[in-house]
DNA sequence: ATGGTCGATCCTCGA
């Protein structure tokens, strides 16, 4: 099974490369960030027409995100699980059960500045993903698929300057120790099970030419549970997506498992 | 040359 996470930074603007890679590449689950899309404007038809099902949680101008899927699309739910007085009022999280793996497609918030509302926004989001797949799955026994586009680096491998970076958002250690918690549950980041060096990238400012200086980050994850990740075959960023004619800032995660 | 982005939207904000 092909599963892929790609923040595409506005379905609309990206729909052609979308409809196109999919062609190319044949993902059985493609789980989308940033639709930027109300409901009715999700284009439900066009990945119809590939052969896929299609689920959408989205808002309008921000956020948004979605679960393509070859392989059946069942017990769709959308938001947080937690019941909490204070349901997310952002759309950035969506669950499906694609071909026996239960899959999460994640926008996690940027957070803007250390210290900022957005900040501490972000945080909490992470503990209540974690307060989640501890209450509604089962990551030591169940194949679980939590995806998307994290906005934290694990560890400085994952950055192109450590000095560069210091004190801003993505690197600070209550953020990456939010990530440490989530795999405490018993996930696998599947990217760092098969490579490890530094300067691996799946993001790249717009900005001042960071793709070709090579100054990125590593955000959008996969993390599998032990059971699915034992299976994994083969995983890449497909950084030849982030080139060409209006690309997204972000590159697609493509990772392949043994499971029918 | 001392800057250099993009997308959605109300001409600024968020990333």
């Amino acid at each position: 099974m092909r599963i892929v996470t790609w923040n595409v930074n506005s379905l609309k603007a990206r729909l052609g490369r979308v409809e196109a890679w999919i062609q190319a590449v044949q993902p059985d689950v493609l789980c989308i960030q940033e639709t930027k899309m109300t409901e009715e404007a999700f284009p439900h038809e066009a990945f119809t027409a590939l052969g896929y099902e299609s689920a959408h949680n989205g808002e309008g101008r921000w956020n948004g995100v979605a679960i393509i899927s070859k392989v059946g699309l069942d017990d769709v739910r959308a938001g947080f699980l937690d019941g909490r007085s204070d349901p997310d009022p952002d759309a950035r999280i969506l669950w499906a059960t694609c071909g026996g793996v239960r899959v999460a497609t994640c926008y996690v918030p940027n957070g803007r500045e250390v210290g900022h509302d957005h900040y501490h926004y972000k945080l909490d989001w992470l503990t209540r993903l974690h307060d989640d797949l501890g209450a509604n799955t089962n990551p030591e026994t169940d194949p679980i698929a939590i995806v998307g586009d994290f906005n934290v680096a694990p560890d400085d491998r994952d950055i192109w300057s450590a000095a560069a970076l210091e004190g801003l958002t993505h690197v600070t250690p209550p953020e990456r120790q939010a990530i440490e918690r989530l795999i405490d549950l018993g996930l696998v980041d599947v990217f760092r099970q098969k490579y490890d060096q530094p300067g691996l990238f799946s993001w790249w400012d717009y900005r001042g030419g960071a793709f070709y200086k090579k100054h990125g980050m590593r955000i959008d994850l996969v993390l599998a549970s032990a059971s699915l990740a034992t299976k994994m075959d083969f995983v890449v960023v497909d950084r030849n997506e982030r080139k060409g004619e209006k690309p997204s800032d972000h590159a697609p995660v493509v990772a392949d498992f043994l499971v029918a």
